[in-house]
DNA sequence: ACCTGAACACCGTTCAAGT
DNA sequence: ACCTGAACACCGTTCAAGT
């Protein structure tokens, strides 16, 4: 039973969906792939290479083209790509952001948010900024998301208290976007008001 | 040597300083305090319920009175003190970020944001949403200008490929909460284009 | 109320050695 | 090139029992 890299990070894949990341371990993956837990680390340096594997594993495969529209509705459309790709695998959201703070992967969406902002009117610093702005709220939502998902399956956290997070998270999504977008674009025209 | 919650806390926060969150352990704490680590679970539950109270306890302590200003004013004021309160502690931003995520604890900034806005125009729902935009902004930020910290003093994370958050921090969150702040402003005027 | 001692069921990682 | 076997140095958590 010899594998390939591609082979460890598509079953890494099934693991984290079946079991969450919290059960995504070096011990149990090499069960799953009947391999003692060392094999892996021929593959991979450490578990922190494995999982940013894994996170541009689940961008890639949630990929889609740009629309061939403005660079607002683009802008638009790469974060709900980027949240749709998330949220396909569970605890996805997590596993991309992680990756993407330790530098280690998940540089995709960043890249093409970028692109899409100076592709528009908007400054390469600006868009920096902006496109960091969007990541942060895309992911940290999705997390929020997808933690909640969790919390309702099991019987988790703490009864009592209402949560504050049960919302519409689609529509949630798309208002905290547009509104990025609505305050770059006032920036853009000039309507700035604090120098 | 017997302890109270609080000393268990406290300590806790000065452990988190100096070895930094992965190396906050259950049994490290314990030798730190002269105490068998089981005998915290006198005090809380579980780790998870420790780091809460961590959060927590990093936030009053970094807690400041809001100024005497207009809504928007406050709400750049109570964005900045998360910040400053989080970046006071090694890896503070992550500790209140996951406490937040798992809704056990940092709720604080969420409400005093949230009484801000709907002090001021903003609808509720859209309060909330702005909220949320801002504090996954500004956590998401802090965490990245953490890591980024840690890695450079660390000789860790991958060499070659530049690194593409090498910035000025403080400006950039200025510059990202502005941004969500005057799509805030538009959105209450009423000059929401895209319905 | 707060703590000990001992155990249970795990982790990630390394490394010589095998094929 | 890919894997085994065994070890090292850890984890969080439980629970009867002590003071």
């Amino acid at each position: 039973m010899r594998h390939h890299r591609q082979d460890v990070v598509a079953r890494a894949l099934v693991v984290l969906d079946d079991y969450g990341l919290a059960d995504l371990t070096m011990r149990r993956l090499g069960t799953e792939l009947g391999v003692q837990p060392s094999a892996l680390y021929h593959h991979f340096a450490n578990k922190q290479a494995l999982l940013a594997a894994v996170a541009d594993e689940i961008l890639s495969r949630g990929a889609r083209p740009l629309p061939d529209a403005g660079w607002e509705e683009q802008a638009r459309a790469s974060c709900h790509a980027l949240r749709d790709a998330c949220l396909a695998w569970r605890d996805g959201a997590e596993v991309v952001a992680t990756a993407r703070a330790f530098g280690l992967g998940g540089r995709a969406p960043y890249d093409e948010l970028v692109g899409v902002l100076t592709g528009g009117d908007v400054d390469g610093e600006l868009a920096a900024t902006v496109a960091r702005t969007l990541l942060h709220y895309v992911l940290g939502h999705a997390m929020d998301e997808q933690l909640q998902r969790q919390a309702g399956s099991a019987g988790a956290l703490h009864a009592g208290a209402a949560n504050p997070l049960a919302h519409d998270h689609t529509a949630d999504v798309t208002t905290g976007v547009d509104l990025v977008l609505t305050g770059l674009r006032a920036r853009v025209a000039g309507t700035s008001s604090t120098p």
